[in-house]
DNA sequence: ATATTTAGTGACCACCCAGTCACAAATTCT
DNA sequence: AGAATTTGTGACTGGGTGGTCACTAAATAT
């Protein structure tokens, strides 16, 4: 947590330690982002970091359960009962994580890192939450259509869970790697995380609904 | 490449500093490996590394070569002549791959991580020939089995690979998350990857296949 | 205007790292 | 046997890190 200090601070200056702070912790790992970087960048001091934060560990919890709480927020503003079934609800959810990552995009970068790329043993504890929750969320959702006839089940329903959750994540290094979307480079050039190929981008998100309908629709014997 | 000196090294010192720098670097990333920590394993000089390699990269580059030559060893040896269709031949791929982590823990680890976790600069420009061929050599299958009419054709090929690209790689993070196995307890106990727990892993395959078969076969209108 | 609290500073500490190089030991060649 | 070559060594360099603390500057309260 915060100390008194940093919740006291002029919001101008908090916000802007807060946008260079993870842009570090979004482009290097936990062990590798480097609090003398981030003060060189802000051009103040680096006592002035522990006069805002116990240490490393805890700026970087601060960052993640700020990125969690703005990812949180528009993911629950889309309600079930506004949807006809599943399959446009999910897709309603999908897009609203996409805009998500198109107007926060070191955040999205940042919680991408954690939530699969980060090893780095002082944060392991902290790491698995994001995960849990999100596939959580998902095994309330198929139980919920299970029920309705429109989800099989003849396969567990962790496994279903774990199966979405793969592949909504996916999309991100499938931008990557068929469209060659360089997220690095429109981070550098201020650009939304996935370019400018958003028809592309609805593309790919079509395609792999596609997918994910066919594979989980009850099947016949 | 390893140096002259390196090639003629005593095989089994040679296989025993292998083994001890692909711990190494199957535990940490490039930045954060550590070749202090090699050498004091090993209990030799810090020269003689540098008598054996260029430079840190060097090393690594060494490791993931020889990692990645390995594994093909284990795919290739599986001739998709011998089996009646695709999916049993998917099947047969895929326990030998399982074969490679059982067999290659550490091997397994470190190829896991310059796949999906590494994010050195360093060694950003060599990340990608891995999942290229993986994805590469999906397309073909696919291409060939959409020949025969088992597999999909409205949809594009490279959306197609990278889903089950995604989804095969998956298989480890899905044992983690809902079987809890601990590779790194695993691998500290020195048993396989996936511990004991054989038939749990065998049924997680087998669903997957199943989520696989159900999303690419060929859809009714 | 003075005293007290709060915010900001940056040289410094102890520790880590990759890589070097003059030297020593071992091995091979003559 | 000695000379020549290869292999092994480890203190050292230059650079990085997180975190500290005696100190100054600013803001607020009296």
């Amino acid at each position: 947590m915060p100390k008194e200090t940093f919740i006291n601070l002029d919001p101008q200056k908090q916000a802007r330690f807060l946008e260079v702070a993870l842009e570090e912790f979004a482009n290097s790992d936990f062990q590798t982002a480097s609090i003398t970087r981030i003060v060189k960048e802000l051009g103040i001091a680096k006592g002035s970091v522990y006069q805002y934060f116990e240490d490393k560990l805890d700026l970087w919890l601060h960052l993640k359960s700020h990125c969690e709480q703005v990812k949180r927020s528009y993911i629950v503003s889309v309600r079930r009962e506004d949807y006809p079934d599943f399959w446009t609800y999910y897709e309603a959810v999908y897009a609203n994580g996409l805009h998500f990552d198109l107007e926060n995009p070191r955040c999205s970068q940042f919680l991408y890192r954690v939530g699969f790329k980060e090893s780095s043993p002082q944060v392991l504890p902290y790491l698995n939450s994001w995960k849990d929750q999100g596939t959580a969320m998902l095994s309330r959702w198929i139980a919920a259509e299970q029920a309705n006839g429109t989800i099989r089940t003849d396969l567990p329903v962790p496994i279903l869970a774990h199966f979405m959750f793969t592949m909504g994540l996916s999309v991100a290094s499938l931008m990557h790697d068929i469209y060659g979307v360089d997220f690095d480079r429109n981070l550098a050039e201020g650009k939304p995380l996935f370019g400018l190929e958003n028809e592309a981008l609805q593309a790919a998100v079509r395609d792999l609904i596609q997918l994910l309908k066919a594979a989980l629709k009850p099947q016949a014997l």
